[in-house]
DNA sequence: CATGAATGAGGTTTCATTCAT
DNA sequence: TATGAATGAAACCTCATTCAT
């Protein structure tokens, strides 16, 4: 982000101030209904020279959501590259993906709630990393697939389980809670590779009483809007 | 949603097709960023007429969400309250879920993304709502502990996962799309409920290497932010 | 210039009324320097209401600008295409240009002054159509010179002038002053034509002195930047 | 414009370079669209700076239009207190005006379109100025006019004339175009001196035609606005 | 039931100008 | 001399909402 030549050495620094509060702000309110008058409040600077800082609105969500991504994916890259197991990468790319969640929670908010105010081009670049990340982990799951560590499955629908895992946890995570990136982690991986793991034999006969449960009990439909007949007894 | 005294027999009706569309124009591009007059254009109404239907913007936003929720946590009680295997019932609310979640897309979508721009009151009825589903879900996954089909874990860590895999669904699934509903349950069930399951042997290996990984290579921190050391051989 | 559907029939009367009195404003304050609120105070109506009718500022540039253009161009085209001779054909143009530069002076002014405030497609129409019109000139001038009645000579120079003596009118003319638009259209169609009639003998004379005047008097150069040394005597 | 007592050497050369830069971007965007930053960009300079040399923006509007008025109004004084034919005077004066619009174009533009930007004091000083030179011209065409050179003719509209047809040129001129002042000078002369003066017998025939057509033709008004009725035969 | 017209607050952004350094 | 930082007014425009008809 090459800002016009001229300014002076504490205008980066400020800057990143300004952007770290706006990405507060954001989080706690969401984008659209945060406003710059907002922003000038929390900041301590009037209008004109917040625009001096910040260039638009937008340019903000965009400077957000690369704080975010750049260092994600140039991290997650290195990993992904490492001559190693397959799930010894994944658990270390998880811990990763964690632990800027819980570094850059406001960020991480911004990023997942308001990457739609993006305009065309911005919004291309986000997504292309998006989908950049999601490839890294898509060859890991295959790989360790191919090597017999995990059971044959769709790997793009095993890459959205363990997205969606991981992915969520911005909506309850406290940063200073209970628990911190490395134990999610381990946690996550616990469930994610076990679940993903050779079959055994408790599986079935659940998925086989819920297929009796459907057939026998029309009357509890699991559709929740379906019209509801109680069959009482 | 204090409704005129008096309306015609089509009111209910044409008053639902409104929520429906605001629900879809909301979902593609966002609560603040729909206006009246978008609103009105796609329903075919002067915003007059709009408004004798509505209320108010927010009581739109109102109507979305309960007509998730409502429903959801209805049959989400009477399944919970089914006298069976809490695995099955874990499996059936998972696919009661997931049902909804296919059918009313664009419900959920604002559901998760604008609720914060709902105001004092009704904010707080939603979240009491999410968390009434959220004790069921753990409920039964506590009971599964107790019952030793799950290993002893925390369960609202437990629960949490489970929120996490099925609620983040709505971000990517698309419900003319190659799987269903109850294939999703079955799937995410399975990860789950084998990831919850006894401790295997596979795992503690990997979280060695990766407790190895960290000390031996302090060059490559996990910490996306975190500056970067080569340590080149 | 069709307005959505579904305005009531007072809408475009009330409009026309509005692009009015925005001519007249533009016209004595320039259109950079009026304001949305000085429309406003003019019309009687806050900015909200004003938008209704008006779209955007700019689009008030362009509805003044095609109100001027539109009617002219189509009335010269008639005139043009007349069987008649070239020099009646120009009279009947010359006056009728003025009479839209007596009747609509404030369109004629913003028109002349503010066309550059246009954006990219705008502005190109407008140019398409000040070409248009030039080019009638320039053809039927071409004519008269080939008809005989006026000595031969650049055609685009002898247009250049005709527009410069017409166009340059709206600078000072008052619609309501001694002169209307047929004398002076009389008038400067005799300046022109006469002007650009037969060479008589009196102007060789005034060009030769010029020469010498220059060649005799280096001290007053009629450069007017030039220095200054007096020859005084 | 008070300027900060004790200046060096190099500001008013600076000063001039400034108000030039000025000048052309006030010409190309208008003086309401350019920006002071702009400016300070085109220069080279910061705001600060700027402000050093310009005391304020609208200051610059006033050097720009004393740097074309007053050499002009100068140079034009003197050549009207020539000893000599009011023909000859009137076109060194042509020469001399149409000079000045060829070598500082910008300054013209910004001369012609944005005097209304200046505050009551200095607007009085141009309207002044201009006025002057205007009465210089009107007092050499009425001694033209007794002399006989020109027919009798109402003299505030033959200088109205003469000023349309020098003053306009702005408009379109190149100044590396074709033409030079010189030239345009003699050929705005000839149309004029021949126009003003003694009547030939081509004029009366198209008055009459003129009048004759819109007696006959009702159907074709002249006024661009009236409703059309063709008369079709 | 339905409409079009009107409002007024508030949104983002620009800009001339000032001033400490 | 020159700079970068700061201000505050004002610009254009949008929008949820109301109301007479």
């Amino acid at each position: 982000m090459p800002r016009p030549p001229g300014h002076g050495p504490g205008f980066e620094v400020r800057r990143q101030k300004i952007i770290d509060i706006a990405a507060s702000l954001f989080a706690q309110q969401g984008y659209a209904a945060t406003s710059i008058n907002d922003l000038g409040r929390a900041v301590g600077l009037a209008k004109g020279a917040l625009y001096y800082y910040i260039g638009s609105k937008e340019n903000l969500l965009v400077e957000i959501q690369s704080r975010v991504m750049g260092p994600l994916l140039s991290r997650a890259r290195q990993i992904a590259d490492l001559d190693m197991d397959p799930l010894l990468r994944l658990r270390l790319l998880s811990e990763s993906l964690l632990t800027i969640i819980f570094r850059r929670l406001d960020h991480i908010w911004v990023y997942e709630h308001d990457y739609r105010s993006l305009s065309g081009d911005e919004l291309k670049t986000l997504l292309a990393q998006r989908s950049d990340f999601e490839q890294l982990i898509s060859d890991l799951l295959s790989q360790a697939m191919e090597q017999g560590m995990f059971r044959t499955m769709s790997p793009r629908l095993a890459t959205l389980q363990f997205l969606n895992l991981h992915n969520h946890t911005y909506q309850w995570v406290k940063p200073d809670g209970q628990w911190d990136a490395q134990f999610l982690s381990h946690e996550y991986c616990a469930t994610l590779f076990r679940g993903f793991g050779a079959p055994d034999h408790a599986l079935p006969k659940v998925e086989k009483q819920a297929q009796e449960f459907k057939r026998d009990r029309p009357g509890l439909p699991l559709d929740p809007e379906a019209e509801w007949e109680a069959t009482a007894g």
